[in-house]
DNA sequence: ACCTGAACACCGTTCAAGT
DNA sequence: ACCTGAACACCGTTCAAGT
C-alpha cells in the first residue's frame, strides 16, 4: 500500500536516522503509515533491525514527538510573560501546521519526555518571572490544557452548510432544519471567504480567540491578587 | 485475557443490547479490551454476528458515545446562559467520571451522530438564547473545544514530586533540580490534601477553573458587544 | 556475537461453504 | 435465506535458528 520511496539509505542506521525517517514517512503519507513494518520498508531493512534504535513502537513514537516539540521556538526576551507565552504557543502551531499527523501522537502518549518536561519547564518559569504565585500558576498551565502545544481538541468537524444548488453540502437540507443553531454558527465565517482558501486562516483565529480569552482571563486574576493569600479560590470574578 | 463473565445472554440480540454490553465491558474491563471478537464472546455469539446489528467497529463507539451523551443532563430552565452552559459541561464530565474511557473514544470519533449534533446544537441555542450574536457564539464554542464533552486534554500528567524517603516518587531527586518549576508545581497542591485521595477533587477543582475562566471571558466579551459590529475583533479587551 | 526469518498472538473484516 | 467458520491482510513483538 505504501510506495517505498526510497527504499535504501546510505550509511548505517541510528537513533536519529529511524526518527527521521518516522517523522518524514508521517509527513508523506500520514500516522497510519507509520508501522514498525513499514518503517523497515522504507529504511530498506528488515523489521526487527529497529529495535535495536527504540525499543518499542511507543519509544519510536516519544522520539517524534521530541523531534517536533525541538522545533518550537526558544522563549523570547522581554515581552513580558503574556507575549512571550503567546509568541511560543504559536509558534508551537506553526510547527504543527508542517506536521498535521503531531497531535494525534502527542495526545497519545503517556509520559513525558526530557525534551518535553524541558517545553513545561520553561513555560511555567515564564508564568513565575511574570510575578505569578505557584497557585495560580498551577491553575493556569491545566487550562491550557492542550493549547500549550498549539492544538485544540475539536472533536467533531462543524458541519458544512448546504451550498445553494450544490448537492455536496456536508449539511442537508433537513438536517439544518433539525439543528437551526448549528446552521446558523457553520453559516456564520464561510460567507465572506471563498470555500476552503479562507478556512486555514479562520482556523488560526478560532485558535487565537480561546488562547487570548484565557490569558487575559489569567492576566485579570493576577492582577486581582488570585492565590496571594491563604484562600483557596475559584476562576469567578468577585 | 479477559474473562467471560455473562458468556450467555438471554433473548435474541439487538443493537441495544450489543451497544450496552459494548459500554459494560469498557466500563468493567476498558476500552482496550472492547475488540469484535472480545464483546462477541462475551454475549456468546460468534464474532460476524455482531455485524448484523453495527456496520462496522467505527460504528459500535458511534453507538457506544450515543449512549454515553444521552446520560447527560438536559438544559435547566432559567438559570441564565452562563448558569445553564455550565450545569451541563459539569454534568457531561460527572457522567465522565462514570465512564473513564469515554475521553478517549470521544476524541476518536470523526462524525458527529444525530444524538451529538443535538447536544451541540442546544448548546449553541442556550448562547444564543442569553443574547450572543452568531460571530462571538461561533469563536465561542470552538474556544470551549472537549471542554464542551466535559474534560480537557490534559496531555502530559503532572510528574509527582520526590515524597520524602518515599522512593517511589515519579519525579526523582535529580530529575527535580533538572526541572525546578515543575516540582514546584507538581508539589503546589499536594501538601494539603492525603496523596491520592485529594487529587480527584483537585482534578474537578482544575476542571472548573478553566472552565470559568472562558465563560467569565465570554460574559465580558458579550457585554462589551463583541460581534455586533461589522469589523472583525479578537478576544483581547481594548 | 550478531542478524534475521519464521512464528506467535492478536486485530477488523471478507467470503464462501454449510445448514 | 440465514448463519458461521475459515481465511485474508494486516499489526507489534518474541524467539530460536543460522551465520
Amino acid at each position: 500500500m505504501v510506495k517505498p520511496v526510497h527504499a535504501r539509505r546510505r550509511g548505517p542506521l541510528s537513533r536519529g536516522v529511524v526518527l527521521r525517517a518516522a517523522v518524514a514517512l508521517a509527513d508523506g503519507a500520514g500516522i497510519e503509515a507509520v508501522s514498525m513494518r513499514s518503517l523497515a520498508q522504507e529504511l530498506g531493512v528488515v523489521p526487527m533491525a529497529l529495535y535495536k534504535h527504540v525499543a518499542n513502537k511507543d519509544e519510536l513514537l516519544d522520539g517524534m514527538v521530541d523531534l517536533i516539540v525541538a522545533e518550537i521556538a526558544p522563549p523570547t526576551q522581554d515581552a513580558g510573560w503574556k507575549g512571550t507565552i503567546r509568541q511560543r504557543i504559536l509558534s508551537a502551531r506553526q510547527v504543527l501546521l508542517r506536521h498535521p499527523w503531531a497531535p494525534e501522537v502527542i495526545k497519545s502518549r503517556t509520559n513525558a519526555t526530557a525534551i518535553v518536561l524541558d517545553y513545561m519547564n520553561s513555560l511555567i518559569g515564564t508564568f513565575r518571572a511574570g510575578g505569578f504565585p505557584v497557585d495560580l500558576t498551577h491553575q493556569v498551565i491545566h487550562a491550557l490544557g492542550s493549547r500549550m502545544w498549539g492544538f485544540t481538541l475539536e472533536v467533531f468537524p462543524m458541519p458544512s452548510p448546504p451550498a445553494g444548488p450544490d448537492p455536496g453540502g456536508a449539511m442537508s437540507r433537513q438536517t439544518a432544519a433539525r439543528y437551526p443553531h448549528l446552521m446558523e454558527i457553520a453559516t456564520a465565517r464561510s460567507d465572506d471567504e471563498g470555500g476552503t482558501v479562507g478556512r486555514g486562516r479562520d482556523l488560526q483565529l478560532e485558535f487565537e480567540f480561546g488562547l487570548d480569552v484565557l490569558l487575559d482571563g489569567f492576566e485579570r486574576l493576577h492582577q486581582q491578587g488570585w492565590g496571594s493569600t491563604d484562600a483557596r479560590q475559584g476562576a469567578s470574578a468577585v
